[in-house]
DNA sequence: GACTATCATAATGTCTGACCATTTGACCAT
DNA sequence: ATGGTCAAATGGTCAGACATTATGATAGTC
């Protein structure tokens, strides 16, 4: 680091903090940890690492933003190992996002390469019944649109859907981290638009079909024209 | 906060960590703190924010973890504001990847998937000096082939460049963080691949042809070659 | 007996004050 | 000038205490 000394030490004393995080890092790609494993208390965890309470938070507060522990309070509370998720994926991408000036049309073209990426791969793969909770979840929201009980959720989990159908949970995880940075994208350009719910699922029916018949060029073609609806995105 | 502030955020908010987290957050959202601006001391914070300091730490720790603050020690240390890279979205991403379960095959098909993308927005918008950067990369490397000096670094280069010519820094960034999980899932299968180099700098060329000839298909099918060797892509 | 209120308990959350380690720059001696 | 020493500022750590919260047991009441 200084000079060197690369004999010895290559630094057995960075933060003490990071080692312990690093050490339970370990453990949990190990898979010695697995999620809903609880760790000892603060206390008990300070006593085995011999440092102090502090620093054991120090380190419990960094596995916690990296989403790979979750904290309670109260008896029965403590640091509980959670499976890291597309959540933190998608708060690190707003970040990112957010503090890059990055404008939202690159933001939807973005998630537009990948949609496109996991249609293609769902044109390969998708089986009956993904196809068949796509016609659910697509039936849902046509009744929803004349119950007049729609709800924007119902978009997402079509797009959910069709990522699972992709058979590839790593495009899937990725995707879904895409949600997030985008909905928060989308509230800078609030157009009033009337009827989006009824095209949105009126495109996510002809994308289905489409899929269905394993048309590439249309599914891709109607996919483009669901995105690029309400950014000025060429 | 303890003796007569009940008139004032009634429980507001959940740890007091997580406030000052949110209050600098929104400080770094709207540009009042910018990459390079430092923090005052955690001394001082602490005084500010009426807490003790080691909730400020508590607070500086997590803005650490998300990659939005860089913490050096000495006089003139402090917290100090840094944009986040894709380097924290790689690092959660190879959380997401390593602690479930994910196969290499399935991160690659993903990074296929970004590259696939990049390709056809650089299809579209390379400019002349893009094709020139890559066209100087590809060379460099060719050169370095007879040198014996190849750095697996020229290939990283090419992609990172491809990437620029997308004319879109979410994509690029997305795909620079997928470079991290990768890198360390081929750890796992380590094929002594021995012209291995040489064949990167050829597919990298064929790719850089066709992208210069416009031939999409081409493209396409130099990138699916290209991206597939090594590992069981069906 | 069933339901409700209260309290004990155990865990994290926070505070306080101190000391240690590291870095920088100024000061001083050679 | 060069090099060493030292002081100041800062984050890193420590120790002990109190505050807050949630769970479960227990006592009290209907």
């Amino acid at each position: 680091m200084s000079s060197d000394a690369s004999f010895l030490t290559p630094v057995a004393g960075g933060r003490a903090s990071q080692q312990i995080v690093d050490q339970i890092v370990e453990l949990l790609r190990t898979g010695e940890l697995k999620a809903g494993h609880r760790l000892p208390s603060e206390r008990q965890l300070a006593e085995a690492f011999g440092v102090s309470r502090v620093t054991v938070r120090d380190a419990i507060r960094i596995l916690q933003a990296r989403g790979l522990m979750e904290v309670k309070v109260g008896v029965s509370g403590g640091a509980f190992v959670t499976a890291p998720t597309a959540d933190v994926l998608g708060e690190r991408l707003s970040d990112v996002l957010a503090m890059s000036d990055i404008s939202p049309e690159e933001v939807a073209e973005a998630r537009l390469v990948m949609e496109l990426g996991i249609l293609d791969l769902a044109l390969k793969r998708a089986t009956d019944d993904d196809l068949a909770a796509l016609g659910d979840i697509c039936e849902q929201a046509e009744q929803a649109m004349v119950d007049d009980s729609y709800d924007p959720q119902l978009a997402s989990d079509f797009h959910a859907r069709l990522a699972a159908a992709s058979q590839n949970w790593a495009v899937t995880q990725v995707a879904e981290s895409f949600r997030g940075p985008l909905r928060m994208a989308a509230l800078r350009e609030r157009e009033p638009v009337d009827d989006a719910h009824q095209r949105t699922v009126e495109d996510h029916r002809v994308v289905l079909e489409a899929l269905t018949e394993r048309d590439r060029d249309a599914a891709r073609a109607a996919m483009v024209r669901h995105l690029t609806r309400g950014t000025s995105l060429t």
